[in-house]
DNA sequence: CCGAGGCAGTACGGTTCCGTACCGAAATAG
DNA sequence: CTATTTCGGTACGGAACCGTACTGCCTCGG
């Protein structure tokens, strides 16, 4: 529960956008919660108990088939919110989501969501452009999985991290990387090296830091950036890629 | 312009699905339209004019980056409608869209359908319904884009066109299927040969006929079937996967 | 009926990435 | 502080697919 007065430290640029005349629908069904790496917010198939808007971390969403294959096809933080499929009026996750970088949010259960974007226009609106954003993030993945070597599909991973971090490490092992990207964790390990001796990241077990995100931006080419570009248009420059230092 | 004695005709789900009080909102801005192999219902950064709901023949979506890097995204066909983008407040095409192959529809100007779906709640979540498994449909694309063999996307993407047509003959040279698919043409060429020998398919030049739609379906494995039965889920039987024969 | 252009078949070296596996190093638990 | 687990580095043969290119055939327009 989030009172009015309690706007002021939100960081989600999705209930910044919030009209004020709009919070009543949301603010007091908002609970906070932490969540640590691997933490299940949605599971294919089943229904979808809340939405949940991230502060902080980041969330992965992965497409599972019928033979257990699986690939990452969204990624979500500060900027946007979990359960899309609840604000396009169908209950049940298609995907599976879990926080692949541990952070906080405020969750709301689908009801209550369900509700509010039935009482208010703007309010739907603002999450549809939110729906329509993520879309877009989903068809380049597509494009990326399709066209982009392992080199590119990496950067183009780590940069849409970044954007959502406000460190510039990524606490995650080849391992988990690798199963996001949909490769080998031996091809992950011989890419992050490359990266490494290029000067473009650091490495110790278990974490990345980025040291050149240009250069990083560089590899990954215009396999990034598009679906951030388009953020920005949506939503305006208070959204999207975070600069270069 | 399409008066409500008018629909009996109409073969697109979608359209079918409209409640007969919602009809007015729709059948009046609705006109008939033809259009042939590579006709172009949207382009990318530009607005987009007109929603159109198919009768017969297969729509593109075909996504692009900065660097010309192209790939379909989705396919749509006489169960769904284009122009998807409106459905969430925006006008702007992000993607390409044209007819793969040439069949006819209703199309509907962009303002009448924004006008409609605000009037009517039920005539929205009908058309969000189809968006979230258009969504569906395009986080699979990624999945196989990722994981599947090119014979696996191939069959496939032979599968998603068959679903939507009513011969089983797909009038299309391997230099468009392979655009499709974001491969080489001559690998395309080489797939298509084996399905031949093995009795799955034959081939004409610039068409190619399913023989074998079961044999097909078990080359494209689990990589075929989630967004179809996703969408008998959300539409019941009527829409989806068509029986193989 | 013939010429032009589009389309399919085939080839070949090269690259990327897979599947698998092994080992040492680093963190963690007891 | 040691034992156990997890993680990263590396290796190797092989499969899949690419880029490129040449050729012959089919089809359609004139």
């Amino acid at each position: 529960m989030l009172e009015a007065h309690a706007r002021a430290g939100i960081r989600n640029r999705l209930l910044q956008a919030i009209a004020l005349e709009d919070w009543d629908w949301i603010g007091p069904h908002l609970e906070p919660v932490s969540m640590k790496e691997r933490h299940v917010l949605e599971v294919s198939t089943k229904p979808i108990p809340h939405a949940c808007f991230l502060e902080s971390g980041v969330a992965s969403v992965v497409a599972v088939d019928a033979e257990d294959h699986r690939i990452e096809v969204g990624v979500i933080g500060f900027e946007g919110m979990t359960g899309v499929p609840l604000l396009l009026g169908d209950n049940r996750a298609q995907h599976s989501t879990y926080m692949q970088i541990a952070g906080s949010g405020h969750r709301i259960a689908a009801d209550a969501l369900c509700g509010a974007i039935g009482k208010s226009e703007r309010l739907r609106a603002l999450f549809l452009k939110w729906t329509q954003g993520f879309m877009i993030q989903t068809a380049h993945t597509a494009l990326a999985n399709g066209r982009a070597k392992l080199e590119q599909r990496l950067a183009r991973w780590l940069l849409m991290a970044h954007d959502r971090m406000t460190t510039d490490t990524v606490p995650l092992t080849h391992e988990f990387l690798a199963v996001m990207l949909g490769v080998r964790r031996a091809g992950v390990t011989v890419a992050i090296h490359s990266f490494e001796q290029r000067g473009l990241v650091t490495t110790r077990r278990g974490q990345l830091t980025l040291v050149n995100r240009a250069g990083i931006e560089q590899v990954a080419g215009s396999f990034y950036g598009t679906p951030e570009a388009e953020l920005k248009r949506l939503f305006g420059d208070a959204t999207g890629r975070r600069d270069a230092k």
